[in-house]
DNA sequence: TCCTTGACGAGAT
DNA sequence: CATCTCGCCAAGG
């Protein structure tokens, strides 16, 4: 699998993430055929372009937080986006996956 | 080739 | 729940 096409098998299984619904970094490498790959979907997500048609914003860590970026207010951002499309938080600001990630179908 | 970094993950405390 | 520690692996210097 070259760089190139795990990228592209990445940015498909992001772009198939239904409104509403979150999926981590960990379960996104999976369900593109690259398990242990968490980082590299982090890393692939940290290069998109401001204007990208990417549902970016639900991707979420495996303690269902947002990760924290260093650019500041792109979380808060991406937390807006979320509660706008329904997606609850608690009050630590985490996100119950068992009601709203996607299961990889593995 | 070695070393450091990092939008990560799981388990222990 | 908050923190730490350790494991993982690709990129880039």
């Amino acid at each position: 699998m070259t760089q190139a096409a795990a990228r592209d098998a990445i940015l498909a299984v992001v772009a198939a993430i239904p409104a509403g619904r979150v999926m981590t970094y960990g379960h996104i490498a999976l369900q593109a055929g690259l398990p242990r790959r968490a980082r590299l979907v982090g890393k692939i997500l940290s290069g998109l372009p401001e204007g990208s048609p990417l549902p970016w914003w639900r991707v979420v860590n495996a303690s269902g937080a947002i990760s924290p970026r260093g650019w500041m207010g792109h979380d808060d951002l991406q937390r807006l986006l979320l509660e706008e499309e329904g997606v609850a938080f608690s009050a630590a600001g985490r996100i119950n996956l068992k009601l709203f990630s996607v299961t990889p179908v593995v």
